[in-house]
RNA sequence: GUCCCCGUAGCUCAGUGGAUAGAGCGCGGGACUUCUAAUCCCGGCGUCGCAGGUUCAAAUCCUGCCGGGGACACCA
């Protein structure tokens, strides 16, 4: 598909050049259109190219149509249509080849050198070590994982990272909790719950561990250095937690990288010297402030509040210059929807150290809806009730799970189907393609039982309009996956491939592969091992599992 | 009040400045002595929130307005 594009592509420009108008070859691109009955590939050159050479788009059109149908080789038909479109139509023959192609390239198929080799740093879930990961969590660790999976595939080297923030307010506040869940694990009375402090029964799993851990604890009156050691054993237990479900959910991160070891390092103090030398600081009503209103925030920051403590940014600036400090291109952030006012001074503060701003980039992931025969389940953080990602991952399992957040714009609030996401039917989009897998697998589990001369398979037998349109999904698939990659948008793939699991089913359905004439049967098994190996790829690029039977 | 996201079919949502705006669900009809019917086929005029603007061309870009959600601490 890609050598179709750029042929015509280039043959356009030659005859733009030709003409004597070669600086407009840049207006010869070359698309896939959205819908059918457009041809394969489309142009829209003449209309724009119209005006510069002073003649009606559709004379233009027809002109090129005549000149490209006969100079590219795999085109079966150029015409001119609508208001100045260039239609092609691609020889079945040639589209076939794309069979080849696949067998050919294994797992190379789909892949390209898009990144040049760029270094990303993709950022997510990062949950607070205080408690389950919820729902909205599991929706970023989709996104996340499945970005990378992509980006990787494109050419870049992203490396997935989950920012622990175990040295904050909120670790102490969770010691707080740990030490009243001890107590009243030894029968202590301790009256009415103290507001602030979490609520939350899992709290009492960490301090029945940390009890275990610590036989000895005797404790009776609480204290910071107290609620600090605990909370310094709850966050690292909830962490361990985190990354054994994340696990199970088949999301793994390169990188771990602990707020605590950024202050221990002094990287909160570096990063405010740093502002400082380069004139970005000034001092007022005994704070300090970081210039960001010069540099496009909405105002000024604190940096150092007046009782000379950091505010949350500055050791989130420090481990944000440290992302770049460490080599990365690219830098890109998935966060909740609550932090989008965050945006504006993390731009100011890459721009401030010299770092290129557009290369940080924030993904803001929307937050879920569970909804059951169009009720909404209710989920609420307020006195310590969770629907956690573990509790999805029973339900629904990993697959569906997976799929469902990955099938919609991540910046949008999605509701989350509970009924549908259950069904074990082509009613369940993951299942309709996971099924088309199956399928697959047990037609060739079947040819390989059999016996069979040793036949080349020839291109020319996959003609029926069903099995062209299996091919044309197949060719389609690298452009998708380039596509995901750049535009940082995994719910491309999700679309496609039940796309590429529809064409499939329709031919499957309407055409035999196993007792037709032999160097049909072989044809048509290529075209079944093609399908088979593009849904494959593109199901782990969601981290999705390939089942052989169902 | 300022800023951000969203507004597309009954519902949930795709949609890359291009043509007659698509998919899934739901609903109705049809197709199984055949490789998995867990499937397939047929059935869609919807003020793309509204109004302007830019463009040969706008759901898409710009401005304003309306509606929904969120963010706007010397909290984290």
């Amino acid at each position: 598909m890609d050598d179709a594009r750029s042929a015509i592509r280039d043959s356009i420009a030659q005859w733009l050049e030709d003409k004597g108008h070669g600086g407009l070859a840049a207006e010869a691109s070359v698309d896939i259109p959205t819908e059918g009955g457009h041809g394969d590939l489309t142009s829209s050159v003449c209309l724009r190219a119209a005006k510069s050479l002073k003649t009606a788009p559709q004379a233009l059109a027809r002109e090129l149509a005549e000149f490209l149908g006969s100079h590219v080789p795999m085109v079966a038909a150029a015409e001119a249509a609508g208001p100045g479109f260039l239609n092609f139509t691609l020889q079945t023959p040639w589209l076939a080849q794309v069979v080849n192609d696949i067998r050919v390239q294994g797992p190379a198929y789909g892949r390209s050198d898009t990144g040049q080799g760029q270094r990303v740093l993709i950022e997510f879930v990062s949950a607070n070590p205080t408690g389950p990961l919820v729902i909205v969590s599991g929706r970023a660790a989709a996104v996340g994982d499945s970005l990378a999976r992509i980006m990787n595939a494109s050419g870049y080297r992203a490396d997935r990272e989950f920012y622990v923030n175990n040295a904050g307010n909120q670790v102490m506040k969770l010691g707080q909790a740990m030490f009243l869940r001890i107590l009243e694990l030894r029968g202590q009375a301790i009256g009415d719950w103290p507001e602030g402090v979490y609520p939350g029964e899992y709290v009492v799993d960490v301090a029945r561990q940390y009890l275990q851990a610590h036989p000895e604890f005797a404790a009776e009156a609480g204290g910071e250095a107290l609620f600090w050691e605990l909370g310094q054993f709850g966050a690292e237990s909830f962490r361990k937690v985190h990354e054994a479900v994340l696990a199970a959910f088949g999301v793994t991160f390169e990188h771990w990288t602990y707020e605590k070891d950024l202050r221990d390092q002094q990287a909160p103090e570096q990063v405010v010297a740093r502002l400082e030398a380069l004139g970005f600081v000034r001092e007022a009503d005994g704070a300090k402030w970081f210039l960001s209103e010069q540099l496009g925030d909405d105002k000024d920051r604190v940096l150092v509040k007046s009782d000379g403590a950091y505010t949350y940014f500055v050791p989130d600036a420090a481990y944000h210059a440290q992302k770049f400090e460490r080599g990365y291109d690219w830098v890109i952030d998935l966060l909740g929807p609550d932090h989008h006012g965050y945006i504006g001074r993390m731009r100011a503060l890459v721009t401030a150290l010299g770092f290129p701003a557009d290369h940080l980039e924030i993904m803001i992931i929307q937050l879920v809806r569970l909804v059951r025969d169009g009720q909404v389940v209710r989920m609420s953080k307020r006195g310590g009730q969770f629907v956690t990602l573990e509790q999805l991952i029973d339900e629904v399992g990993v697959d569906p799970a997976r799929f469902f957040f990955l099938e919609r714009a991540p910046n949008t609030p999605m509701d989350f189907d509970l009924g549908l996401a259950e069904l074990k039917s082509s009613d369940n989009p993951v299942f309709y393609i996971q099924y088309a897998t199956a399928r697959i697998h047990s037609v060739l589990r079947q040819w390989r039982e059999g016996v069979h001369a040793d036949l080349v398979w020839e291109p020319a037998l996959l003609s029926q309009p069903l099995e062209r349109r299996v091919l044309f999904a197949l060719a389609r698939y690298p452009d998708i996956v380039r596509r995901a990659a750049m535009d940082r948008a995994p719910q491309y793939l999700p679309k496609y491939l039940t796309e590429l699991a529809q064409a499939f089913h329709a031919f499957y359905r309407q055409h035999r592969i196993l007792d037709e004439a032999p160097a049909i049967t072989m044809a048509r098994i290529a075209l079944c091992e093609a399908t088979l190996s593009v849904l494959s790829l593109g199901l782990g690029l969601l981290g999705i599992s390939v089942p052989e039977q169902m």
